[in-house]
DNA sequence: CAATTACTGGAATATTGTTCTAGAATGGTA
DNA sequence: TACCATTCTAGAACAATATTCCAGTAATTG
């Protein structure tokens, strides 16, 4: 083993995934992008699938240690909310090969032979966040509504802007535009002032 | 042709593409759920992306008709916004397997072979609802911000809650939900009150 | 240094998307 | 009806590609 093999794959496949999807890149992409053979890969991975499970779980699993760790520190339920928006957005843009190879890999992960390990981990990853918010539900930090809305409303619309951080267009910043989402999330969630 | 083949082999997909993900699902499988042959299937649609393309743009662009023709009914700025996120969320309610299998084909059709075609469609539905906002924004009658950020108040939190409405879980009714859902993303866009 | 394990390579195989062509059903026209 | 053109169906043949397999090469351990 001349250098690291299995990180020169996953790095290829990551490329490659998201120039053609995961579905349209062929393992003879990656071979030759990664400069690995197809005994390599299949050793490291076992499948095609394997490669994108990977790439996927450690991505998501930096993440979300991230946001647990700044969602905690974080004193105040307003600060909670938008330390949450702002971790994300962050996260996205400093990330953007990756954060766009998670939003697309998700569909076809569920789907894929790694399915029931996919759902493990994302309902791993959901308690987090629910945990998060039914605290605050409770202390009465936030609205009252029906609960299935809290996640639409907190993740939501700041899941539909990322694609701006994704695409390379120009080096636009988006400072004023994550502040005011921060701002319109917590509003959406703040308690009536009473 | 005994019965409508095309149509029995657009249904059979749509099953197993909802079942199985299109990737994942086979011609073979297509095949055997409609009881058409090989053959049948590539005359009418001439590859598996050619039938997810159609399953796709046909049931996108009913939907956009219907949301189309409501927005225009609607007088006011506060009951465009309301109905844009009723109609889709009642569109939802009422086509579940249809609205399940375009919000997972998207991502694998942008890297199909219809990926052109695709794009085009997409960005000419885009216009039509950039219009309406750009309308209401230039009018002052929604709250001034970023302009990128408009689209993910509008769509994102609806478009996130709306996979509690595709899985069946229970009978339960969202009526609740809706009208709290569509009071916050009014509330969000809606002008600084004087 | 022997032996075990981890890794690499690529030919062989299996699966599956697509092409091809012969023929059957259908619709129009005299 | 008879004829023709077009549309549709069928499935074998082909092509692309995911995966298996095993022989061989490095690394590691005792």
């Amino acid at each position: 083993m001349r250098v690291n093999r299995k990180q020169e794959i996953l790095d290829a496949a990551l490329n490659c995934f998201n120039a053609s999807g995961i579905a349209a890149t062929s393992i003879e992409q990656i071979q030759k992008t990664s400069g690995a053979s197809i005994g390599s890969i299949y050793h490291h991975f076992g499948s095609k699938d394997g490669i994108a499970f990977t790439l996927y779980v450690d991505g998501l699993r930096g993440y979300h240690q991230e946001l647990m760790a700044g969602v905690a520190k974080a004193t105040t339920a307003e600060k909670k909310i938008k330390t949450f928006v702002t971790i994300f957005l962050d996260w996205v843009e400093t990330n953007p090969e990756l954060a766009s190879y998670i939003f697309s890999a998700r569909s076809y992960l569920i789907n894929s032979s790694k399915a029931n390990e996919i759902s493990e981990f994302h309902s791993a990853n959901g308690k987090d966040t629910a945990l998060i918010i039914s605290e605050l539900a409770e202390k009465k930090q936030i609205k009252k509504m029906p609960s299935r809305l809290y996640t639409s409303l907190l993740v939501g619309s700041v899941q539909h802007f990322a694609q701006f951080l994704i695409k390379p267009e120009s080096n636009q910043s988006f400072t004023k535009e994550k502040t005011v989402l921060a701002q319109a999330v917590w509003d959406s969630l703040a308690p009536e002032s009473v």
